[in-house]
DNA sequence: TATATTTACGTAACTAGTTACGTAATTGAT
DNA sequence: ATCAATTACGTAACTAGTTACGTAAATATA
């Protein structure tokens, strides 16, 4: 398969899937050899039955499949005469699926052609250097940890992140500063005096007080802001607020990587401990805060009525 | 999958189509994330006009699908106005599909996704010991040379020709030597006068006559047999005649056993050359003598109407 | 003890491929 | 030049799995 060479990793599925029919499609022709009356396809059911008698749900679970599909299975060899059914006394839901004195003679049928199969593969498998049984062993452990998904989704954010660029504000970012805050406060709350204020008028309120406002630019737009308010407080001597990540920027690790510059900016200030408000709904910040170092704390009162927990971190 | 270590290699199709599950259900979703209208199965297809406008068939022969498959694709993506067909003026057979501007935009956006996956899953690879993606391009060779049914019939025939068991002819083989040479004479040709004065009695026409006979065995059955007649001439010493097997006992490699016996007998006699005559639409045999070294020879005339190729080989 | 939740499992509908087959166009052989 | 064979490709039916959903039984909870 040239095509595959050519496509890189991304068509690994659609490989794997032709892989496995080269393999599967000569299965029902060995059976026949072997004078075995089984359907490949039965083969993962009727060996875990050869073991042990089990139920459906019992079956499915051991082999990978879903129910139903091991209900298909067992109705086609019931009515082939290879298994029997009983219901469970105890819990009648459960049906108790065993090897018929048939299916028991195809057991020991089998034998041969389960030797003479493995005996091929092996053989297969020591002919390569890459041992194919291993590699996919290895690959169901790998993606039992973390699947695909989760695995590109990584690669996007780290991507994406380089891409992001965190700047000093300036009046022309004025626009985005209240935008971008107005959004999700009044998705979540209602605006308060206390926001138009401060979201109308930053220079007056927050930077000529001795606080700060980063930016995150993506590819030259800004879709983040975080501010840093100084405070006159014994314990804290900043105040993190107004944070804010466009939707459409979501996923690119812009909250990180805003909270880290802002976290510096406070002690680059001289800042000694970064304090915050903010409310248990907004769930992502949260954790993002928590990622960010901040521990929960109690005692101010918030001049906002959205705020319902209060945190705190100490700068190093 | 526990399972699947106790199953054996047998299982191996099985475990690959779950494999392969496990790795293509997360893709669509993988597609979502990049905002990219494009299904998973339509990828091979799509990659490939990427490059350059083909035909239905073209495109199944390189992605390794069948045509029908890729008609359904091609059916699917001109509906979403990706791609655009056209039939070629001069083979009005064929339908040469093309990327529309829609698809062409998608081909642009695909790419940070195509990095993304590509990096996901060689970060995958490199955490393995068993490099999955080489692996299975070893076993598409590997297949490619000798399909898995062919290896296991060889494995069969391996495992079987153990259990045959070459031994020199007794009265007690009488009846088989007869039966088993009557059963392919009659179904192929006609039996002659020859043939039953040699089967009613070998030890008169064969063996008082300085010749041998053979009988293979398996699993302690007379399903084999093969005479060496003392022959009167300047150049051969032995014709090789009577060669029979059960079609019961087929593909356990007792052709090639019982000739490679009688050949050795026919050293131990002292002979130098082993003639013999036959019928080319007995292919089989044809080749299996070919394969224990003889050549075509001419001139003999042959007691048999249904000789029409006689061969010879020279014993070293 | 009543009620909500979970579990076992069957059925129906869907999915992504396949093979089988028919038709029209092209190519090859005499 | 004609007739047979091959090729391109669409449609239909099949396959081996899936998800979605409903029901009955068992278990947990208030």
């Amino acid at each position: 398969m040239d095509f595959y060479n050519k496509t890189g990793k991304m068509a690994i599925g659609s490989r794997l899937r032709l892989l496995t029919d080269k393999v599967t499609t000569d299965a029902a022709q060995i059976y026949k050899l072997y004078d075995v009356e089984l359907l490949p396809k039965w083969f993962p059911v009727f060996y875990t039955l050869c073991s042990e008698d089990s139920t459906i749900t019992e079956v499915a679970h051991q082999i990978g499949h879903s129910h139903p599909s091991v209900s298909k299975i067992v109705g086609e060899m019931l009515r082939k005469g290879i298994v029997s059914e009983k219901k469970d006394k105890a819990d009648k839901r459960r049906n108790v699926i065993s090897l018929s004195k048939k299916g028991r003679a195809i057991a020991a049928k089998i034998q041969d052609q389960y030797t003479d199969v493995n005996e091929a593969i092996e053989e297969m498998l020591t002919q390569t250097t890459n041992d194919l049984w291993k590699a996919i062993e290895e690959w169901e452990i790998l993606l039992d940890r973390k699947n695909l998904l989760r695995r590109v989704q990584e690669k996007k954010k780290n991507r994406e992140s380089k891409k992001v660029k965190i700047v000093d504000y300036t009046p022309a970012y004025a626009k985005a500063f209240k935008e971008l805050n107005k959004e999700w406060i009044s998705t979540y709350f209602k605006m308060e005096t206390t926001d138009f204020k401060s979201l109308e008028n930053p220079k007056g309120y927050i930077l000529d007080k001795g606080g700060a406002i980063l930016v995150a630019l993506y590819e030259g737009e800004p879709v983040g802001v975080c501010a840093l308010i100084k405070m006159n407080h014994p314990e804290y001597s900043y105040e993190l607020a107004k944070m804010a990540v466009s939707p459409k920027a979501q996923g690119k690790n812009i909250g990180y990587l805003l909270g880290k510059a802002i976290l510096k900016k406070a002690k680059a200030l001289g800042g000694s401990s970064v304090y915050l408000e903010s409310n248990t709904i907004l769930k992502p910040a949260i954790s993002l805060y928590y990622k960010l170092g901040f521990q929960k704390t109690f005692g101010e009162p918030s001049p906002y009525e959205r705020c319902n927990i209060q945190m705190a971190l100490k700068l190093k």
